[in-house]
DNA sequence: CTAACTAACTAAAACGTTTTAGTTTCGCTT
DNA sequence: AAGCGAAACTAAAACGTTTTAGTTAGTTAG
């Protein structure tokens, strides 16, 4: 094991600061050696306590098995690797406590960054990351009261031409169905829906509009979809993320009701039932590997030259994809 | 900050071992009120250096992003949590370099357990962990060389079962869509449906099985299995994997192939797109809820009492749902 | 009145690194 | 032959806890 060298020696070899330090080149071949044979492997924790940093990102999203956020996931993982972080993922579920408890977690782990899809009542522990000077990017959602480096899409473009794209095919009794999340960007969907209708002289109906609680079973969604179905003479619904758009589909197979022909629809995302359905169920789509390039590239930023806290703000354009 | 009292006494308290080490109630009191006004919180990277464990669990699985892995992971984070761990999942993508570079990772931050969807070559870093006397519970599939914990499903039941559904229908020209990788439970699935169709008289036709490499392009397998489709007159398959199925279900799209009719289809695990799609898609369900259970039991018995190294071995029934 | 015990606390070591501030030993100048 | 700088190394402090082994003061038994 030993190799008649100090402790210190080693540390220097390990770090690459060998040269720096003048060792000579016996010695680091004699140390390399030994731990190749020896299959020595630091401590990272004891590493992590001295340095302060983990060389962990920490990927705080709601719910990671959402193809959007495992998407994503996968392109900044990939990224960040090569620049020597791990990330580490898990779900909020929209639940401000768990946030909280995920964001404590890390923090007393000493996480390097964050990257976090926020909701709502996080404000105050997003606040204090940035306070402690921790990287800090949101996406998909921004907590517009809080100054942060955000990556994003412009949902109301999205959602006033997805709308638009139902009137322009003759339709009229159009539905927006959306969550109840309360954030930003979620209302923005509702905005370009309602700018799109107002703007083509339909009348918006407060009622053609369904706020579907984000822990809501999803028999409970179905019903509360069928019973808006039934009793509005819906000709087309646009759906404003992609599990909404699941439970839509349930629910119109389940009334019979023929999409194309009976009611048309447009999901936000993507997801492989889409792809499949028959008919094709058209979409608006997130340029994810754009966001998540946007993402990597601004945590990097910020890991790499400290000092500077310039906050950035990117809105990305999505892209409809028709499908039918 | 300071409440005149020794950092012994604050870290007594915080573990709950005030009674036991004799502190009166007034010091404790003082400390609790400190400790809540001033939101002071360990630094765990101290904590795990000294006490050599860290409270987590590593879950390393195929693809997280997969429903089967994804809802398996949320019902073991749930249980963990109310015991005190958390989890922290990768995905390996079946490459054997990344898993290890992982188990290395957990290794050198003192991860506590591991439950590990395995792939052949991982044996020996498994064995290691073992040897370091760490609790490790394999589950979805076994390395059989190895002697550890694991919780599976009857894989040849499951899949002799689905195949002599097809038989039962009158069927006889039935594929076997399967995976590449190289592991008892794929190969299970293989023997399972060979059993059915020489049990039924049909004759086995290697080319009626068809071995996708696991991370071929999606595009490369529609074409291999429109391949299939077109030259062996086939009357029904049976997909091994429900990515799988989803990139058959695209495939027989493509060439128009009515499922029922012309066609019938077996998938393996639950997808979204199964339930939609019309006609629904018939699966083999693997008992989720059990299995985590079961994956959790385990590992917090191992984790508890820790001198006892018996390993348990638990399969599991799968189930057939029957959608159209 | 002293020895023994207990209640209430704390000093200091230990965990495995990184990093600062040295210490030796040479070889060169002058 | 003293002084100096560079080369080649290392001792020890520090990171923030937990835990062992105390210490001190007060109480009780004999």
């Amino acid at each position: 094991m030993k190799a008649n060298v100090s402790i210190t020696t080693v540390s220097f070899i390990i770090n690459g600061k060998a040269k720096e330090k003048s060792i000579s080149s016996a010695v680091i071949k004699k140390v390399e050696k030994i731990i190749r044979e020896s299959g020595y492997m630091p401590n990272q924790i004891a590493r992590s306590l001295r340095t302060g940093h983990s060389n962990i990102i920490a990927l705080i999203v709601e719910d990671i098995s959402n193809s959007f956020f495992s998407t994503i996931a996968r392109l900044i993982e990939d990224k960040a690797y090569q620049h020597g972080y791990k990330i580490i993922y898990s779900s909020t579920e929209n639940k401000v406590e768990r946030a909280q408890e995920l964001i404590n977690l890390f923090k007393s782990r000493r996480v390097d960054a964050y990257i976090v899809a926020p909701i709502k009542g996080l404000e105050e522990e997003i606040q204090q990351l940035i306070n402690e000077n921790k990287p800090v990017i949101l996406f998909d959602r921004n907590l517009p009261e809080l100054n942060t480096n955000y990556v994003g899409v412009n949902h109301f473009a999205a959602s006033y031409q997805a709308t638009e794209t139902f009137i322009k095919k003759g339709r009229s009794r159009i539905a927006l169905v959306n969550t109840d999340i309360d954030v930003q960007q979620i209302q923005e969907r509702s905005e370009g829906y309602k700018k799109a209708l107002t703007d083509h002289g339909i009348e918006v109906e407060k009622d053609m509009i369904l706020r579907v609680p984000f822990n809501q079973s999803e028999a409970d969604t179905i019903k509360q979809l069928k019973q808006l179905l039934k009793t509005k003479q819906v000709d087309s619904i646009l759906f404003a993320t992609n599990y909404l758009a699941l439970s839509g589909l349930k629910a119109l197979k389940q009334l019979d009701m023929k999409i194309g022909s009976e009611v048309d629809v447009i999901a936000y995302d993507g997801h492989e039932a889409f792809e499949l359905h028959t008919p094709g169920i058209s979409t608006v789509q997130q340029p994810l590997e754009e966001i998540a390039d946007n993402i990597i590239r601004m945590i990097l930023g910020k890991l790499t030259k400290k000092g500077v806290a310039t906050t950035q703000q990117m809105i990305i354009p999505a892209k409809l994809v028709i499908r039918c």
